[in-house]
RNA sequence: GCUGCCGUAGCUCAGUGGUAGAGCGCGUCAUUGGUAAUGACGAGGUCGGGAGUUCAAUCCUCCCCGGCAGCACCA
């Protein structure tokens, strides 16, 4: 041992347990002779060690005083590494399997990781088994993790020499400070930061190969595109069992299978990207839009109506055109010729675009006139119709759109008002989110990105506006450098779904600059003009996204008031034809939508199918109640039925029925 | 837009180098039934579009269109 390795061991170090406790060692111990320290069976259990919050190996010796806690397979924290060290098993399989593939990168990602491969020939999903029992070879043979730090020139010679491109570009993108890092199991190596478990056997054998796709090399579309394995790993085959199980339950409530399921909508290839509305999803929407115009009203909102069609100089002055042009429709401002042998565009007109948001319509009507300070806030709402040419592979049912109906408003304020403002909508939000049925909603604050307008001192402004927001309304939120929008900061609402699933559908966005590309003023107390300073917000952000989202949160088993049907009086003969009708025009009369179903089918038919249509209550009536003036209620998801009189049924009813506000 | 997979009846899907089948749904008839599928009969498809190979193509090849998954994008 040489006298500097010497020196260090007679140095002594604190390790603070998770419980409180100091224990000292000798510097250089490792996590490992640790866990010794204190049990044997928990060395035996150990994969990794936690040094002051962050994962290291079991092998790593320890030189200085820190918090330590002895990682075992079956904590939380351990998913992580079973995920990681399983990607690198996959890599190992897929080269053992498939000669001439070049590793790149594996992270882990939520529910499980990914591997992204270089090789001409795609993988097919045949392959996966194949993979899989290669990868459970390897893991059954459980060859060690270890850990080495190579040199810069020989790790990169030593990957050139394997064809290993992409390694190579990894390593000399490497900051000089850096070491490289390679973890050895069997024959075996990649590059890695780490950390690992101590042996390929502790990755376990609960994993699955989900699918393969396409992904760009750094996420660049002008860089090639590998071929990526997604994959899900974890602690015990129940684990896995019961996420395979939830991705069932997810796939069932797909909007877009539900939509078609209740009736609700369609797309169809003449318009990509639109959605033909049937009565019966408008009619979730007409109770969502009745719904946030009360809420509208009750903030002080006003509502207007902007052209679809403007022109493009108007895009020109918002800038849209230059920086979003390529996603705007474009139509000539022109008679087509009706000659066939004609084109039927001259090329020559003027352009007009359909609006891809409206913005800028907004300022136009806040121009019209001179705006005094006294006159701010103005809250100018708009359920805008906007078309934006998103690209083919983009479109996903009702989720992403090329015509959407945003719940958009403007609010055009002194900069002395931001706070207040920015309060007000997180009221107003966290109001209508409780009513529509969230109750995990999560703030993000997007600061400013690379590429953008305005000056620092603004955007100083405006972010720190935007903190003293949230802390004036006690909202907790994270901050995410980079992801405002190029005119300013933005909060970003994310909710949780029923299944856990996180969806941004709120937004506030500060803007400086567009009042000041439209030369929007008003007049202040100093009689002098001034910039107003503008909010965009969204609480559903676009009524189709929205929709499907409820959709998918309830499972099509949508709340009373927002159900396209209400209830279904079905009856059980024809001989309460007549009186089923009557019950049928009153709830009509009371309001409600409703549906009368006297087909000659028996009652098991009829009340599987308005089941199976998720309809929530269910009338069902018979000769007895035609006599009784009575109906037997069902409602969805319970077996049980009440009969109850008439009129005391229908004053129930209509209540249920009643938008939370 | 990129990569991969897919495209058969309204829906879900089977099938074959010799121009097609099931279940549900739809229609007709019988049945008047008490809370998640009553029975019988019937109609319905130029197998996404185009071209090629072949005596013959829904099946094989190529091109196009569209869908799905992921990537990129998302003002």
């Amino acid at each position: 041992m040489s006298n500097a390795a010497l020196a260090q061991n007679a140095q002594q170090i604190t390790l603070t347990l998770p419980d409180g406790a100091t224990r000292t060692y000798a510097s250089g111990t490792t996590g490992l002779q640790v866990a010794e320290s204190i049990a044997k069976s928990l060395a035996k259990a150990a994969v990794a060690i936690k040094l002051d919050g962050q994962l290291c190996d079991l092998s790593l010796p320890i030189t200085k005083d820190a918090r330590i806690a002895i990682i075992k397979r079956e904590n939380d924290e351990a998913l992580e590494l079973i995920r990681h060290d399983c990607a690198h098993v996959m890599a190992e399989a897929v080269q053992a399997l498939f000669p001439g593939t070049q590793v790149t990168i594996g992270p882990c990602i939520e529910n499980g990781f990914y591997y992204d491969f270089a090789r001409n020939e795609p993988f097919t999903p045949d392959d996966f088994a194949k993979i899989e029992a290669k990868m459970k070879e390897i893991v059954a043979k459980g060859e060690a993790f270890t850990r080495e730090v190579w040199d810069r020139e020989k790790a990169i010679e030593t990957f050139k020499a394997k064809g290993e491109n992409y390694k190579v570009e990894l390593i000399q993108d490497l900051p000089e400070t850096e070491e490289i890092k390679i973890y050895k199991q069997g024959d075996w190596f990649d590059l890695c930061r780490g950390p690992h478990m101590p042996t390929t056997a502790h990755v376990g054998t609960a994993f699955k190969i989900m699918k393969v796709a396409g992904a760009y090399w750094r996420g660049d579309s002008n860089r090639a595109m590998l071929t990526r394995l997604y994959a899900t790993a974890w602690r015990t085959e129940k684990e896995l069992q019961d996420y395979l199980t939830q991705i069932e339950e997810a796939e069932k409530r797909d909007h877009r299978k539900l939509g078609r399921e209740m009736d609700l909508f369609h797309i169809q290839d003449e318009a990509q990207g639109s959605v033909f509305w049937h009565p019966k999803g408008y009619s979730i929407w007409l109770a969502l839009e009745a719904y946030l115009r009360r809420r509208l009203k009750e903030g002080g909102y006003v509502e207007v109506k902007t052209p679809q069609l403007i022109d493009n100089k108007l895009w020109v002055a918002s800038g849209h055109w230059g920086k979003y042009r390529e996603n705007m429709f474009v139509v000539p401002d022109e008679v087509p010729s009706t000659e066939d042998d004609k084109p039927v565009l001259s090329g020559k007109a003027r352009l007009m675009a359909l609006k891809p948001m409206n913005c800028p319509a907004h300022v136009q009507i806040f121009n019209q006139g001179l705006k005094s300070y006294r006159d701010l806030p103005i809250r100018m709402a708009e359920f805008g119709c906007c078309h934006r040419n998103e690209a083919h592979g983009a479109l996903h049912g009702l989720m992403r759109v090329r015509q959407m109906t945003q719940d958009d408003a403007h609010i055009f304020c002194r900069e002395d008002q931001i706070e207040s403002e920015a309060v007000a909508f997180c009221n107003f939000l966290s109001n209508i989110y409780r009513d529509v049925g969230f109750t995990d909603v999560r703030v993000r604050l997007a600061l400013r990105p690379d590429a953008r307008a305005g000056s620092d001192d603004v955007w100083d402004k405006a972010e720190n506006g935007l903190r003293l927001a949230l802390k004036a309304a006690n909202i907790e939120y994270t901050e995410a450098p980079g992801d405002g929008a190029f005119y300013g900061p933005k909060l970003e609402f994310h909710l949780r779904d029923a299944i856990g699933r996180s969806w941004q559908l709120g937004t506030l966005q500060l803007d400086f600059v567009l009042p000041e590309r439209l030369d929007a003023n008003y007049i202040g107390e100093d009689g002098n003009k001034h910039r107003p300073v503008m909010l965009h917000r969204a609480a559903f952000g676009s009524m189709e996204r929205f929709i499907g989202v409820m959709i998918e949160h309830y499972a099509g088993k949508l709340p009373l008031w927002m159900a396209p049907t209400q209830c279904v009086i079905a009856t059980i003969t024809s001989e309460a034809d007549g009186y089923a009708r009557e019950v049928y025009e009153q709830l009509k009369d009371a309001g409600l939508r409703v549906e009368l179903d006297t087909r000659n089918e028996k009652i098991n038919y009829k009340v599987r199918e308005h089941s199976v249509g998720k309809v929530p209550v269910m009338y069902v009536v018979g000769a007895r109640e035609a006599t009784d003036k009575t109906v037997a209620i069902r409602r969805l998801g319970s077996q049980d039925q009440t009969v109850m009189p008439l009129t005391d049924a229908v004053a129930e009813l209509v209540s249920n029925c009643k938008a939370p506000f």
